[in-house]
DNA sequence: AACCATAACTGTAATTATTACAATGTCGAT
DNA sequence: ATCGACATTGTAATAATTACAGTTATGGTT
């Protein structure tokens, strides 16, 4: 993404694209690899040393505020963050870590909502064994067998 | 749910059922109030003064180890747990904070998942306003206008 | 260009949730 | 009754997040 589409994304949403704004904008859009505050945090700081913490916090607690990126909670330790704010599932494998995005029904769950209940945020996700780590199990069984 | 039943369940899970697992886990079945640590240990402490939080955690994580409980992480600074692990998804209300459980889809999400990868746990979860006060509101409205 | 108000950034300290660990207590088998 | 294994407990350590106060950057006005 270019500087230009980061500042215009950010400034459409009413946000003040300062320089450490735009990197952690566009780290977030050009990785996509659903990073926490402390993986930003290093890798940003190389290029950013005087990048701290508490402005990575403040910038994705702003962005998220204003639906510019949406949390992803999958373990209870490690919150992450996603600039694709559109209606997504999220799977983990907990072999490599990886995330991995995936497609769902639009107004897949809406049919289980009661009447009378308005939805603000939706949230998909689920753990297991992405295609390479469940091919290596398979090979590792076949091997052994 | 009686003492029988509990017992029942956590010793065909393999869980060794002391005093305080009972007690725990009748706490989960009866209240199904999606309830945090902190809430189950504020909660039980009257009747069973001994109790110690850390008794409360170790018994939780064996709980999920075995699939007695699932983990409810709607949000990042708060994990609930519900003793009702069939598939379900999960509403909290943004202005009382009440969880609401509702039905999900069997398989909803399967479709979207890539050829190869194995899931071992899913979830889905939301925010909005409850009928209570999403009603509130609409009657604060009309008040004012 | 200098000035000023506002907002952004930074670093440290405080808070909170969770885990590690060592000591104590409990319970069933011998 | 004794023993060993496991459960419970309390405290200390860790880790994530927030609060806060000082500093720096920015944009508008003269």
């Amino acid at each position: 993404m270019s500087r230009q589409e980061a500042v215009q994304i950010l400034q459409t949403h009413g946000i003040k694209p300062s320089y450490q704004r735009i990197k952690i904008y566009e780290y977030l859009v050009d990785k996509k690899n659903h990073p926490t505050v402390d993986t930003i945090y290093r890798e940003l700081s190389p290029g950013l040393p005087t990048l701290s913490k508490t402005t990575v916090y403040n910038t994705l607690k702003l962005f998220h505020s204003v639906n510019v990126v949406q949390k992803v909670m999958i373990e209870d330790n490690e919150v992450r963050f996603d600039a694709d704010t559109s209606i997504h599932g999220h799977f983990k494998c907990l072999s490599c870590g990886e995330v991995y995005d995936f497609p769902v029904q639009k107004n897949a769950l809406m049919y289980g909502i009661p009447e009378g209940f308005s939805i603000t945020d939706e949230h998909i996700y689920c753990t297991g064994y992405c295609q390479d780590c469940a091919q290596v199990d398979t090979t590792l069984l076949q091997a052994s067998s």
